[in-house]
DNA sequence: GTCTATATAATGATAGAC
DNA sequence: GTCTATCATTATATAGAC
């Protein structure tokens, strides 16, 4: 079986136009957003711009096959770093900022709104489901009184406090703004796990009261019916 | 003394061309982004599109004005919500959707990114700073092992939770918007209590071997020196 | 398949009449 | 101060040559 970029090196060479254009249009996103202009994108893909609309037709549908590639490759990696690394996995991690250009990628998705950053978020919260589901299993995280509303609410936290970071870090790369939070950007480890670990509020009555206010909502929600 | 908009009435009547353009842009600014054209602000305005460029020269300069403008209501608004009700914060508040438009404004400031971003991201982190030490004096808010890094993290996520909601809700206007956060849309206020009450981590491992780890490392900075 | 040249539309900014 | 008319730029999309 012949596979066509399972080495380490840039797969430029090898590739029809048509996907040339697609990732250099993917790096183009992700770097600076989607009003990066055909000309950007056809310099970086060594081709005329004229091209890409011959070969895509119109601007939102270059973007409807970026969005797919990159839900595509983020599955992938996805699920190579879930299995043991293969030789799959290094292909596409040793690519410097490769693994970046699909986060911020799906950050910009996120941030030009629309059904894209709808699905896009979906996508996420799908993902983080089973994490939290597994980590409630294995006990290394509290169970919540409703799942769901937790799972959400902390994607939009965690996915909003990278997106606010990303938006207001002045001209930086994928790479050098990934590499930041890898390596626990201005200080947030340790506010991040007395959150988690801790909370915020002194006490619980906010918390108690709401739930029993809750409870007696549905109980009284039941008895009507 | 005369105060031109103290009455509850929509104040456009008796304003200057050139405000009536400041407060066109902030509404259209926070209803469709800062790339909302001179036309549709012009037409708010009742006014051609050519005098914005003669009284402001630039979209920039505009821009800048409806920055500045905005920051010296927020502060206005902030300083009357603390003081007791008087005369002058109903005129404000009473405005249909005018303090949603501010709050909108801001996010919107936050999502364009650059300088702007920056400077509203410190004053929100700026005006929360004093929130946070009213709440640990009060003993509302548990004291943190680093004030100021919690501080701007916790900011990050509040703000970005809303900055995330806000682009995924299609086509919603700044009042909707900020009326269904009010009215706590999609069933947040559990699992916000549960979070900044419980946390989310089932034991306190991580916490303490963070803070062990830290504590070493800064005896070992001062023992160096 | 690919390029060059061009059409078309929208924007911010400018000039001059009133 | 205000408007109308226009310019210059930029963007996507198209047509036709090679």
């Amino acid at each position: 079986m012949r596979i066509a970029d399972s080495s380490g090196m840039r797969p430029d060479a090898d590739l029809t136009a048509r996907a040339r254009i697609r990732n250099a249009a993917i790096e183009c996103f992700a770097e600076d957003g989607f009003d990066a202009s055909f000309r950007t994108i056809a310099q970086r893909a060594g081709v005329s711009p004229g091209l890409i609309s011959h070969h895509f037709g119109s601007k939102d549908a270059l973007r409807a096959e970026c969005d797919a590639e990159v839900l595509r490759k983020y599955t992938e990696v996805k699920t190579n770093a879930v299995d043991r690394p293969s030789e799959h996995l290094f292909g596409y991690l040793a690519a410097p900022g490769f693994a970046a250009d699909l986060v911020v990628y799906m950050l910009r998705a996120i941030h030009a709104g629309g059904q894209p950053a709808r699905d896009f978020l979906e996508r996420i919260i799908d993902d983080a489901r089973g994490v939290m589901a597994h980590g409630v299993q294995t006990g290394l995280v509290r169970p919540s009184r409703d799942e769901e509303a937790r799972l959400r609410y902390l994607t939009y936290l965690t996915l909003g406090a990278l997106l606010v970071q990303f938006l207001t870090t002045p001209g930086v790369t994928p790479e050098a703004f990934i590499a930041s939070v890898q390596a626990g950007q201005g200080d947030q480890i340790l506010p991040t796990l007395e959150l988690f670990t801790e909370g915020v509020l002194a006490d619980r009555t906010m918390l108690d009261d709401y739930v029993a206010y809750i409870q007696e909502r549905n109980e009284g929600a039941t008895h009507v019916r």
